[in-house]
DNA sequence: TTAAACTTTCAGAAAATACTGAAACTTCAG
DNA sequence: CTGAAGTTTCAGTATTTTCTGAAAGTTTAA
C-alpha cells in the first residue's frame, strides 16, 4: 500500500471533515483511506496507516457498516478480513444522504406526528402547533421527494441534475400541455 | 412567555437534535424556542427559559446569526435586543441547506480542485486521483444544482417537489419532444 | 460626563466524546 | 480438543467541545 503526501492529505481531510459528515475524526479517515487505496485493507493495515489502536480500527469499521458504507472480503488462505467501500462514488453518496436523512430528520418527524395529535391547551400552544405543523410538512414533502429521487436510476437523476434550472421550463411546459386539454 | 410541557419537549427534542444539524445542544434549544414562541425573546429571557447562561446565550446567537437563522428587532422604550426567526420555515431550511453545503461540501471541493491539479507521479497516485475526480465531478454536480433549485421561488420549489418522481416521466416526455423534431 | 442597562469576551471548569490497550471472545486448522 | 490468528468489547484515559460567570466593553438617557 503505497501512501504518497497527495492521498495522505486526502485522508487527513477527510478526517477533518468527518465530524461535519456525520461521523469521527478516525472514521473519516478510515473511509477516505478506503476509497482513495484501491486494494482492500486488512484492520491492522488501516491501524498502522493512521497510526491509530486495533480497537478503534473495529469500531469505525462497526460504524461505517451502519452506515452500509464498506464491504468485507476474504482472501483465499488467509483469515483476515479486508475492507473496502461498499458500491460506486455515486452510491457512497446516495448512502450518506440516505443515513443522514434517517437520523437527522426521521426522528424529529416522528416527534412531531406526536405532538400534532392532541390538540392545543391554549393560544401559545396553538401557535406552537401551527409552526410544528409547518415544519411537520415541510420534512415530510422533502422526505418523500428525496425518497423518489432514490428509487430513480443513477444515470436518470444525473440527468434531471444536469438539467437543473431547466427543470422549471420542462415543468411549465407541462403545465401548458395540461392546461391545453 | 408560557412554556407548557408540550412546547417544552419540542425545545429539548431540538437540543438532542442540535448536533445532528450542524450546531450544538444550546444552540438547537436556542433556535427550537425562537420558532416555537410568537414574541421575540430577550437573552435574558432565553437563559432563563433554558437555565443557561447569559454568555452562553450571546455566543448561541451569534452562532445562529452566522447561519442567518435570527432576527435582532427592538422595541421602543426598551434597550435590550429581542430575536426571532428569521424568515419563514422554508427559508430557514433552505438557510440551513445552504450553509450546510458552505461547510461540509466546499472546503472538500477546492481541496479536490487543487489535488487534481498536477499529475499522478505513480500508478497509486493515478488510482487516487481518479477517485478525486469522480467525488469532485458528483459533488460539483450536486453543488450546482442545489444552486439551482435555491434560485427557483418556494412555490415552484414546492410544485417540483410535490410532482415527486413525475419528473422523471416529465423529462422523458422532453426526451420525446427534443428527438421527434 | 456619568452611570445604569445591556452585550460580549474569554479563561477555566464541566461535560461529552473519542481512543487505547488489554482481556474476552470467536473461528478454524490440525 | 487445542492453540494460533484473528476480532470485539469496554474500563479507564485523553482529547475536544461546551458552558459558566466574572470582567471588559458598549450604548444611551439624563
Amino acid at each position: 500500500m503505497v501512501i504518497t503526501p497527495k492521498i495522505e492529505s486526502f485522508v487527513m481531510h477527510c478526517g477533518e471533515m468527518g465530524s461535519r459528515w456525520g461521523f469521527n475524526r478516525t472514521v473519516g479517515q478510515m473511509y477516505g483511506l478506503l476509497i482513495i487505496i484501491e486494494t482492500p485493507l486488512s484492520a491492522i493495515q488501516i491501524s498502522e496507516a493512521l497510526n491509530i489502536s486495533r480497537g478503534n480500527v473495529s469500531m469505525g469499521i462497526k460504524e461505517l457498516q451502519s452506515w452500509r458504507l464498506v464491504q468485507v472480503q476474504h482472501k483465499p488462505k488467509d483469515r483476515k478480513e479486508y475492507y473496502s467501500p461498499a458500491g460506486s462514488i455515486w452510491e457512497m453518496a446516495t448512502r450518506v444522504f440516505e443515513e443522514r436523512r434517517k437520523r437527522e430528520v426521521d426522528p424529529t418527524l416522528s416527534l412531531l406526528r406526536d405532538k400534532l395529535l392532541d390538540s392545543p391547551a391554549n393560544p401559545a400552544e396553538a401557535y406552537a402547533q401551527q409552526k410544528m405543523h409547518e415544519i411537520h410538512d415541510l420534512l415530510e414533502t422533502v422526505t418523500h421527494w428525496a425518497d423518489e429521487l432514490q428509487t430513480m436510476s443513477p444515470e436518470k437523476l444525473h440527468t434531471l441534475m444536469k438539467l437543473g434550472a431547466g427543470v422549471s421550463k420542462v415543468i411549465n411546459l407541462k403545465d401548458k400541455l395540461i392546461k391545453a386539454k
